[in-house]
DNA sequence: AATTGTACTAGTGTATACAATGTATGCAAA
DNA sequence: TTTGCATACATTGTATACACTAGTACAATT
């Protein structure tokens, strides 16, 4: 019920407005609207064969999370991610994501836990068949639940958020065989220290996840998969 | 330009949709409306004499901050703020404040520098006069300044966020004579850690300084702070 | 030539009308 | 009495019309 990850997720699909903000969404932070680009409220209304109405709930929207600047009377400007804000949401998940595993370590419930081992199971499969979607997929679900696990919807709320901002980031990091085979036995170290109630060993290893993940994103080469946030011929 | 904190709070005051926003959460974190409580679009309409319009988008943007859930072709309805969120929200910052502290090591400019110290000056003067709100005022201006000083826009969002979500809270911890001044001067710590490039310190004092107020919340009785939430008879 | 003022335009802000959906009520049938 | 259904009503979702603002081009004035 308070489920934020499963209510962001699900910012109604089936609405107009819905639809319009996970559009936008996803093209800002893919990279398909240049930064500072002007979103112009009648311009998407007949991009996306819609009223003006559900354009602006869906800019107002995204302006509260950051993605846009709205000037009143004005016009809404496209506010794009750099690599130092990535940079910046993964040190900040260090630390959220470590205080998620020892807050876990005493709300888990034996579900979830299920739930994790579960997911790591599979995980495990689709590596070796190397089915790159599913383990996308799967690192999703096991952080998701994770930040459910942890019993506190407001540190639920706010992973989540940056999950989804730092998506295509993820996407491209898994892509590597060799880092989604760690990742998962990381989670899976994970989980047991929570499973063992041991607080500090699972901060400490949740901490240790998320650092390693900027390492190789820094040896990926971070400059590389921002370059869509290059000007691409869209701006004004 | 960037500046979060300025921009969440003129959230533009001047539009309709503004002063809508701005009421409704007030009213929210206050405990002005109970928990679940339907937030019907025309009864607030007809409450402020506006039209729906500006309702629909101040509920949205509610509803992104996670203050109001809405529930498609339904309503909307108010989620309040528990003691459990309150405490969550300050162990989170107790980590978030910390790498902004450490942060603004090397980010802090000098007139940023300038502008804490001068705040810190005026604090003092304020406790000795016990002048209560422009303590509080202050306080304000120091972390908002503080969170900007760190050099990241994500940081300062999402602490600027957390800060005036305990708003209420933090005014009655402040209103005791005694917390206020010992807050000056752990704040004057900080900063001249932050003045020293020693991020390490800087971090731990900023860590424990939220540490320290949440003491002082538990001592004065949280569950006290929050009796305005239980239901006030507004209900359906 | 520089400056000021004014009409014009493009765009957002707000209100209202209409459509779709959900919900309750009442009635009929089992 | 209870269940099922149909109808009416309440509420949200969307579209559109109108109001207001800010920027701009251009002309009049100095």
């Amino acid at each position: 019920m308070d489920n934020y990850s499963e209510n962001r997720a699900v910012i109604d699909r089936y609405s107009l407005r819905g639809k319009v903000f996970n559009k936008l969404r996803e093209g800002i932070l893919d990279g398909g609207y240049p930064e500072k680009y002007e979103l112009r409220e009648a311009a998407i209304s007949k991009e996306f064969g819609v009223s003006r109405t559900p354009v602006r709930e869906a800019l107002r929207q995204l302006e509260l999370e950051g993605l846009v600047s709205v000037i009143p009377n004005k016009g809404a400007y496209v506010n794009g991610i750099t690599s130092k804000d990535i940079y910046d949401i993964y040190m900040i998940r260090s630390y959220l994501e470590s205080l998620c595993a020892k807050w876990a370590c005493e709300n888990i419930t034996s579900g979830q836990i299920e739930d994790l081992e579960e997911i790591i199971y599979l995980s495990e499969f689709h590596i070796k068949k190397k089915h790159m979607d599913q383990i996308f997929e799967l690192d999703n679900r096991f952080h998701l639940a994770m930040y459910k696990a942890c019993g506190s919807k407001i540190l639920e709320h706010i992973l989540s958020d940056y999950h989804r901002y730092v998506e295509r980031i993820r996407k491209n990091t898994l892509s590597l065989q060799e880092r989604a085979g760690m990742a998962v036995m990381e989670h899976k170290a994970i989980l047991n220290a929570i499973k063992d109630k041991d607080e500090e060993k699972a901060g400490q290893l949740a901490n240790e996840h998320i650092l390693k993940a900027i390492d190789n994103i820094k040896s990926q080469g971070i400059g590389n998969l921002m370059q869509k946030h290059e000007d691409n011929g869209q701006g004004a």
